[in-house]
RNA sequence: GGUUUCGUGGCCGAGUGGUUAGGCACAGCUCUGCAAAAGCUGCUACAGCGGUUCGAAUCCGCUCGAAACCUCCA
């Protein structure tokens, strides 16, 4: 619908920025990595979510039909100890592993649904497809880049890497005899593997594993990076767009699953490879083990050492949307209060646009500079989303469009200087903007409580009678009891309103 | 140790070979009984040192500092 617009981003395979073009014009395949699900969602991951969440709106924006796939892990990641991650939950809480995945999987849910990101199109779990990924074990044994070993079957990266000179190590950067020397000597199962750089696409069950299916090699489970390759074949076709991920993803997961489709079928798995940047606390990558952490919870409450109040979830996404995605951004108290207010007052703005006449009648006809001004605006909008998604460019131009509409509303700019397609046109491309694409929501400022509208009614008219009467100690003493209750009164030109702070 | 990225005004954070990103904070003004709120205006920075160039914060080199990955991680 806005097209032709040209889509560029930023391709990690190339590491440049690419112009965009979908394998089948109109439509887009987006696969995207999920979660494991074996804790309390991170606040990273929502960073990321979010990321990818704008940039299937845009896409959806731009009248792309997008089949967008993001999966639930729960089976295979393995920990430092080389225990199932879902197993080890299990035995903490006693119960089945897929209980554990459950529990946290309506979590995610329920916190992906808090930051208002779309659901994907497909939302697959890797227990789900233990044929498909039995199957592309087969496929790589066949192609012979993979090779059995007491029951375990390990993808062949020396002999993948020989037949396809420049493939492995392309999207990390990554040079197979630096790996050599690098990898440490206490890796899982290093004794089978003929190569350090090898990793486990089946994995023979040990007496304690508790996730097992049946393979033609063993009794076992699939290798972490394998499921994300055969959902995303199943769902997306062999060669699909985009890819997409956290950036520590790119080595070892994305690599591999590289490696694995192009060993399983000779083709690259995706065109376009996406990663988003870090989340930061203090500067530093948030860490459990160093108490260096805040979750979505915590900052929804307040209830952190790093923060000095509550942020609501619009609040943290608008945050979010500050910074571009391929930025790493640094969590910080005067940051997000920044973020809130700044959200606040687009908030605000939209709400004063709405109420902007675009009635024709005294509208000269004629091309102010204000209208070359604000459609130029609307346009670098455009172009900030164009170029990699960039929304913090979109949020500078809503900015300065903000400033336009405070303009027309307090007369500094008379209302017959803009055209009113003009100012319809503001209307709806701030609305889109604002929801549709960043996927902002309104929140409410207040209960939607009867009751409460009432008595505020009562005292705003109590202090108002006071007011009229020049009986300045009551209306100050109104004023001042209800901001000691969070209630800030705000006297305008129009009357009172009041707003819980 | 290896690989990579980054270092922007009080804070957050875009961008980029030549034009004020934006937000927050701050200051002035308007409004106002006072205040708050709101609006307008102002606030010209790019780690350091060299080099390329008519011109660099933007390209190159070095130095210093930070982070990520190399091992589970969004």
């Amino acid at each position: 619908m806005k097209q032709p617009r040209v889509l560029k981003l930023y391709n990690s395979l190339s590491g440049k920025k690419e112009i965009f073009n979908p394998i089948t014009p109109g439509y887009v395949g987006m696969y995207v990595c999920g979660p494991t699900v074996y804790s309390d969602v991170h606040l990273g991951n929502c960073r990321t979510f979010t990321s990818f969440d704008v940039i299937y709106r845009y896409l959806l924006h731009l009248g792309y039909r997008v089949r967008y796939v993001r999966n639930i892990t729960d089976v295979g990641h393995l920990t430092d100890d080389g225990e199932d991650r879902m197993a080890k939950g299990a035995k903490v809480a006693q119960i089945e592993p897929m209980e554990v995945a459950q529990r946290y999987a309506v979590g995610f849910h329920d916190m992906m649904r808090i930051f208002n990101n779309l659901a994907p199109s497909i939302e697959p779990r890797a227990t789900g497809h233990i044929p498909e990924q039995i199957e592309m074990v087969q496929d790589i044994l066949e192609r012979g880049y993979g090779y059995e070993r007491n029951g375990s079957v390990y993808f062949n990266v020396i002999k993948f890497s020989q037949d396809h000179p420049g493939v492995y190590g392309q999207l990390s950067g990554r040079v197979i005899d630096e790996l050599m020397a690098e990898s440490r000597d206490n890796l899982k199962n290093q004794d089978e593997k003929n190569h350090p750089a090898d990793f486990a696409i089946w994995m023979k069950a040990r007496p304690q594993d508790l996730m097992v299916w049946k393979s033609p090699w063993s009794t076992g489970f699939p290798g972490w990076h394998l499921e994300c390759s055969a959902m995303s074949t199943k769902y997306l076709g062999k060669t699909f767009d985009i890819h997409g991920g956290g950036n520590d993803l790119k080595f070892p997961h994305h690599e591999n699953e590289v490696a694995q489709s192009n060993g399983a079928c000779g083709c690259s798995p995706a065109n376009y490879w996406l990663h988003t940047n870090m989340l930061l606390l203090n500067g530093k990558k948030m860490s459990k083990s160093d108490g260096n952490t805040i979750n979505p919870p915590q900052l929804f409450s307040g209830d952190s050492e790093h923060i000095s109040k509550a942020y609501s979830p619009m609040a943290v996404r608008f945050f979010m949307l500050q910074a571009h995605y391929r930025s790493t951004l640094d969590i910080t108290d005067d940051g997000l209060q920044a973020a809130e207010k700044g959200f606040k007052k687009l908030m605000d703005t939209y709400a004063l646009l709405q109420k902007l006449p675009v009635d024709a009648r005294d509208f000269d006809g004629s091309e102010s500079e204000h209208d070359r001004a604000i459609l130029a605006l609307i346009e670098d909008a455009y172009e900030g989303m164009d170029d990699d998604f960039n929304t913090a460019i979109a949020i500078a131009a809503l900015n300065e469009l903000g400033g336009y509409v405070n303009k027309l509303t307090h007369g500094q700019i008379p209302h017959n200087d803009v055209a009113p397609w003009v100012i319809e046109r503001l209307k709806s491309v701030f609305s889109t903007f604002l929801f549709d694409i960043f996927g902002l929501r309104e929140e409410a400022a207040r209960e939607d409580n009867g009751t409460v509208d009432n008595l505020m009614n009562l005292i705003l008219e109590l202090r108002a009678n006071a007011r009229a009467q020049k009986d300045w100690t009551s209306s100050d003493k109104i004023r001042d009891a209800l901001a000691a209750a969070g209630i800030q009164v705000k006297d305008g030109k129009e009357g009172v309103s009041w707003e819980k702070v």
